[in-house]
DNA sequence: ATTAAAACTTTGTAATACAAAGTAAATTAA
DNA sequence: TTAATTTACTTTGTATTACAAAGTTTTAAT
């Protein structure tokens, strides 16, 4: 049975689940391109940023190259943690199968 | 690009995602199997099956053999929405190789 | 008749997503 | 040099909602 108890609510969330995605395919993304993408306001993704700090799940860097420039990446254990996550989101999905 | 506007939030919340995963994976479960499977309060439970069954994504038949049961299963506007749930999962989950 | 079980409802709390508007510091335009 | 703009925030307020606990109703065993 798939634990379905296991799975992490911080990452879960929509808006996070977005961030998280989109830090995962790509070393790092801006404040400006990661609004852009996801289309959220400044307060909720900077919300949403936060609370995956908290978590230890992300950390960022300011750019000092021209304009200031937040960029964002994931931490190892953020990385760790959203593996562990996408290994239940495959147990979803294959479970017709078995 | 993965569109998580289109992510089913009422599908998403983990309590009736894990709902409508058993129910995908056999044809009915009745309200203490799906209790006990689940680990979930009678209030919690209840409370979920029945923003599914507004949104039209399960019904209930109660069974008169014995014991009062009742009989939970998905409709075939719930089936359907969770396979494209499904489908966004898994693009998710696949996002890593492209 | 009493007890027990199933399937609810009600009540209350605590969390939280989200938008909108405001702020501060830095940078660019005038 | 001053004014306007941009980035990255913070603050405030609202509305939703997950969840537990306890109470209610109906039905069925004993």
């Amino acid at each position: 049975m798939i634990d379905f108890d296991k799975i992490d609510k911080i990452i879960h969330e929509k808006g996070r689940l977005s961030i998280m995605t989109l830090l995962a395919s790509r070393g790092s993304w801006n404040f400006q391109d990661m609004k852009d993408q996801l289309k959220m306001s400044d307060g909720n993704l900077i919300t949403h940023l936060r609370s995956l700090q908290n978590a230890g799940y992300l950390n960022k860097k300011k750019e000092l190259k021209g304009r200031k420039v937040t960029n964002y990446f994931l931490t190892s254990s953020g990385k760790k943690e959203f593996n562990k996550y996408l290994k239940i989101l495959e147990q979803i999905v294959n479970q017709k199968e078995k």
